[in-house]
DNA sequence: TCACGTCAAGCAGAT
DNA sequence: ATCTGCTTGACGTGA
């Protein structure tokens, strides 16, 4: 088991997200903002391994205007030595990467432009993974998209746009289910027909809780990864009820964690802390399973 | 230095 | 009709 956080470190005090408006472009711009954001993410990665932390997910914003048509500039081939570099020290540390792109990308969209912008937008994530070197093991994670007022066409139309991907962007691609649209057992369904590995996010397990069987829907979320895959991953966050609706909290209830961690049983998985606090609930969050005697099974990666 | 209007992009649900 | 949230608020103008 790795614990994880995305894209901030509240610590340090650089950003490896850092863009600028478009009506700012630049060549000279773009490549003071990227040296800045790989400098960033390479501080990070060591904080990361200092504090042991081996999984992270990486900003979206790395590359400012990364898929955008704005974008003139082979980027990928100007940084491949720092991005060589700074791949060499993940798998040295065999840290987990993943990516997570934006609201904007909507392989099921029923406009042609949104379909075209969203398949620029998974090849750029993809060429940042590639850069780094990395296995399968790295993921870029997406959810369905929209409904458009036909569930089942449009779950059909994201398994048909899924298969005309091209491989190298299927061996990072999962999916994970959202809070309104497409739940976890419409991506169990995608699956069964795509083989494309999901991830699960338990954010409303405590105000929202499911139906069904949540062993059940562990068993068979684990059954879409291969082992080239690497460890189930899940995505976890607190909540709190605020004048009885669900907001999501500014800091992990460790309670809370201690008893999701004890309901995953005997099975493994890395888990992605999305919590405001970022680094600190993560960090929060390790130590609590080392230090806590009924957790101590577990085998939580902590190598330096 | 700080407040705050705006920012590449989509979609769904709330107000 | 307009606003809000989403993987994450940050940029940048003007006072």
């Amino acid at each position: 088991m790795k614990i994880g956080y995305p894209c901030i470190n509240l610590a340090l005090d650089c950003k490896s997200n850092s863009t600028f408006r478009l009506k700012n472009y630049s060549k000279e711009r773009l490549i003071q903002t990227i040296t800045n954001n790989l400098n960033c993410l390479e501080k990070i990665l060591e904080f990361n391994v200092n504090h042991r932390i081996f999984f992270f997910r990486i900003t979206s914003d790395l590359i400012p205007f990364g898929s955008h048509p704005v974008m003139d500039f082979n980027w990928q081939d100007y940084f491949k030595e720092e991005f060589k570099t700074i791949g060499n020290y993940i798998k040295n540390n065999s840290i987990r990467i993943t990516m997570h792109p934006g609201q904007y990308t909507v392989l099921n969209s029923i406009n042609n432009r949104v379909f075209k912008n969203s398949v620029d937008e998974l090849i750029y994530h993809t060429d940042i993974l590639d850069l780094l070197g990395l296995d399968k093991t790295a993921k870029i994670i997406t959810h369905v998209g929209g409904v458009y007022d036909d569930k089942e066409a449009s779950i059909n139309r994201f398994i048909n746009r899924y298969l005309t991907l091209d491989k190298r962007i299927k061996k990072y691609y999962v999916i994970e289910n959202d809070d309104k649209s497409f739940n976890i057992e419409d991506c169990l369904t995608i699956s069964e027909q795509t083989e494309i590995p999901v991830i699960f996010d338990i954010y409303h397990h405590e105000c929202n809780p499911m139906k069904e069987n949540f062993q059940d829907i562990l068993k068979k979320v684990i059954r879409t990864w291969k082992p080239e895959d690497g460890l189930p991953i899940l995505h976890y966050s607190s909540e709190h009820i605020i004048k009885g609706k669900c907001r999501h909290a500014d800091s992990i209830n460790i309670n809370h964690f201690k008893k999701f961690i004890q309901s995953l049983g005997d099975n493994d998985f890395d888990i992605m802390i999305e919590i405001k606090n970022k680094e600190v609930s993560a960090l929060q969050a390790i130590n609590a399973i080392l230090n806590d005697k009924r957790l101590s099974k577990l085998l939580l990666y902590q190598e330096i």
